[in-house]
DNA sequence: AAGGCAGCCTGTAAGC
DNA sequence: TGCTTACAGGCTGCCT
């Protein structure tokens, strides 16, 4: 499940890969995966890659002529490089060609994910409103107090809220609650400002860390050359029976979502 | 405004 | 053995 860690490890990758190259094309195996701007008359390519961005879950791919591809990967998507996989893949849903025959697949099983071709300055219609980056400095005590002023809604609810942060998911929300010592059913705004600096500098730690790892591969989340990050390795929470301190862990559902967590370290 | 939840989608695994 | 059901969750849209 692609969160930050994986969207970032994937862009720093891509902007390797991507450097000086050329896109000859984009072809589509699957309707519901490409999203064309009604603006964007012709086809944008071929066109050169002068700059990549990431805004939360967002890959955003400048080309030279005014134009921008947003990938989003959603559960289940990846951007595979040519050379080490089959030709078609399975689940293949669109792959770029690039110059001299290479390729970059774009893999999704559950279709949740999507490409999007538009003029740059068309970009907004496409992003949802997203709130702040949380490994800037913006992301920090005052940001957090004003967001969460009047909200009853459980922390773990309002860590994965895209509006208020920008990028965290499930896995990492649940990490990030397990080091912080905060049960993730606390009401948002019931949290101190000690407790609150603690769960912004643990949320840092536990992403840069990720990030390290190259991210957290626990089902279909891989980097461009088809490796697993190394991440899922160090997870302390996440779908484990007992926590480090060997406590047994419980399971809730929040949101829809698998919630795990320790009674006994999270209070 | 805030919050809860169904629905989208497919592979995997558990249950009968 | 083979079928049915539950589960995984990022995001949108609907309802209260």
């Amino acid at each position: 499940m692609p969160e930050l860690p994986e969207v970032q490890t994937i862009l720093n990758e891509l902007e390797k890969e991507l450097k000086d190259k050329q896109i000859e094309g984009l072809d589509c195996y699957h309707s519901r995966t490409l999203i064309w701007d009604k603006e964007l008359t012709a086809t944008p390519f071929p066109a050169k890659i002068i700059g990549l961005e990431r805004h939360g879950k967002f890959i955003l791919i400048h080309l030279t002529n005014e134009n921008t591809i947003i990938i989003h990967l959603g559960m289940t998507g990846k951007l595979v490089r040519d050379n080490t996989i089959a030709n078609h893949p399975k689940h293949e849903r669109a792959c770029f060609r690039l110059s001299e025959k290479e390729k970059i697949h774009f893999i999704d099983i559950r279709t949740f994910g999507k490409i999007v071709l538009c003029p740059t300055k068309n970009i907004p219609a496409y992003l949802p409103e997203l709130g702040v980056e949380p490994l800037s400095e913006d992301f920090n005590l005052s940001y957090l107090q004003k967001a969460l002023k009047g909200r009853k809604a459980p922390i773990k609810n309002i860590l994965m809220d895209q509006k208020i942060i920008a990028g965290l998911g499930n896995i990492y929300a649940n990490e990030i609650l397990y080091r912080a010592k905060i049960n993730p059913e606390t009401p948002a705004s019931s949290l101190s400002s000690q407790r609150l600096s603690k769960l912004i500098k643990t949320t840092k730690t536990v992403l840069n860390e990720a990030i390290e790892k190259n991210g957290t591969s626990i089902s279909d989340y891989r980097r461009i050359d088809d490796k697993k990050g190394e991440f899922q390795n160090f997870l302390q929470i996440y779908q484990k029976t007992s926590c480090p301190k060997g406590h047994p862990v419980q399971k809730i559902k929040q949101g829809g979502r698998s919630t795990y967590f320790c009674p006994v370290c999270q209070k």
